[in-house]
DNA sequence: TCTTGAGCCTGTAGTGGCTACAGAGTGTAG
DNA sequence: CTACACTCTGTAGCCACTACAGGCTCAAGA
């Protein structure tokens, strides 16, 4: 029997900050673990891989509620490919329209400000755009 | 002497939220308005103006600490429009930041769906690519 | 005049997704 | 034996709102 991982190796294995393990867990990401006679959690390998894949699909934006839709599929095992295509599909929309949002954004303000003359003038057409 | 404007004649002018009006007061985005006998918050036109400016910001994707800065740029008034320009720019620079970290998510969801078979096999490359 | 409804006031709590800290206990290396 | 690194718990803070409770006031209609 190898030696449990405490919380520490768990944030180091997996780059995660340690306290949003206790995050996790108190919200139902992670599982709680099984606890040592001192009461430390001890985590195991597959701690590891759930707290991986958790972070990967945050990495992707996916929030939290979607991530245990995710893990809740994954736990039921198989024939729910459909499913999970489903939140990623839903997901991937948001990002998209997200993306636009963000292009919009960046339209306007790097016209506004490309007509900015640098110089200290009262004239400020950044000024001008956001008084509208 | 005009009638002043009420709080929610200013949220219904600008299409603020109400309860976000006293919010902005209170952090100090929003002047405190001159008070009614009743205690009654006074607006005017230029209080209608400064918050327009503020929701066009946020539009915009400014922060709010960004937008206190170029509150307090408009209010010293002129020879800043290099100060502005810099909070401008500096923010322009955060948002093709985001869009760029989108695109990455976009893509990365988008083939992975996109391999997705849609029937109800145990094989999933959504899982896979979020598992690996 | 009375009632009704819409508005006002305040303070406080909740959202998401963490992150940090206080205060107390435990495990281990030198 | 003493440091020090780690554990535990609960709680509070971050951003930018949003909502609600409980009480007050104002204006229009019957």
């Amino acid at each position: 029997m190898k030696k449990a991982l405490r919380r520490i190796d768990l944030s180091r294995a997996t780059g995660c900050n340690i306290e949003t393990i206790r995050y996790y867990e108190k919200i139902g990401i992670l599982p709680a673990p099984p606890r040592g006679g001192n009461g430390y959690r001890q985590y195991d390998p597959a701690h590891v891989d759930r707290l991986r894949f958790v972070m990967r699909s945050r990495e992707l934006g996916f929030t939290l509620d979607e991530i245990r839709s995710l893990l809740g599929l994954v736990d039921r095992g198989a024939q729910s490919c459909a499913e999970v295509q489903a939140v990623a599909q839903g997901h991937l929309e948001t990002v998209r329209a997200r993306i636009r949002d963000l292009q919009r954004v960046e339209k306007v303000l790097s016209e506004t400000v490309s007509r900015c003359s640098g110089r200290d003038v009262p004239e400020c057409p950044v000024m001008d755009a956001l008084a509208g």
